[in-house]
DNA sequence: TCCATCGTTCGAATTATTTCGAACCTTTTG
DNA sequence: CAAAAGGTTCGAAATAATTCGAACGATGGA
């Protein structure tokens, strides 16, 4: 999780889930022309470490935070993480 | 700072300084045999991400978590981190 | 002084991550 | 039904991180 979360794109998808659930194209790349499949591949770290939930829906894809998961395994540690440094900042 | 301690060992050595400083070869890796050049670069990798101190102390080194410091620019994490799970789980 | 101790740094080899295009799948729209 | 939209997966190439031995530096003791 901690390694997941270590790249500054992957914390950025992380924090524009904090809200709610998003669909996968609503959620942003700092840089807007990366392909889809490397998109694709940071949500997949995310969700294989358990950060993220990803399901289907419609031809899209809804993302959400696994807040309770990572709350009950790691205490503190997920809010500690996104509200670090207000965001601006490398974790 | 989280890709530093990401790293199970980097994590453990983390956890070992959480209760004062310690010299280098107070400091165990889970594998006792490996060289002291990798067990250097773990520590490179800690220092240079900010967790720890590394200052001359005699011949040895003294090693020390920079609680002020990190709890000042991303209060709670280190807490949070060093306490998941009990420091037995993949964090 | 000389030597052993405790660590660091360097470079090369290994291993792991990231990145991207292409092929593919499912759902919606025309 | 065909084609477009929205994503996933696969494989290969490029990057980055880890690992280790060897060479080095400083300190402390004989």
């Amino acid at each position: 999780m901690l390694f997941a979360l270590s790249d500054p794109e992957r914390l950025a998808i992380a924090r524009q889930l904090v809200d709610g659930p998003l669909d996968m194209a609503e959620c942003h790349l700092s840089n807007p022309d990366v392909p889809k499949s490397t998109k694709s591949h940071l949500m997949k770290v995310l969700r294989t470490s358990g950060v993220v939930r990803n399901e289907a829906n419609g031809r899209a894809r809804r993302l959400s935070l696994r807040r309770e998961d990572l709350d009950a395994r790691f205490p503190g540690l997920l809010d500690a993480v996104l509200s670090a440094e207000d965001g601006n900042a490398k974790v």
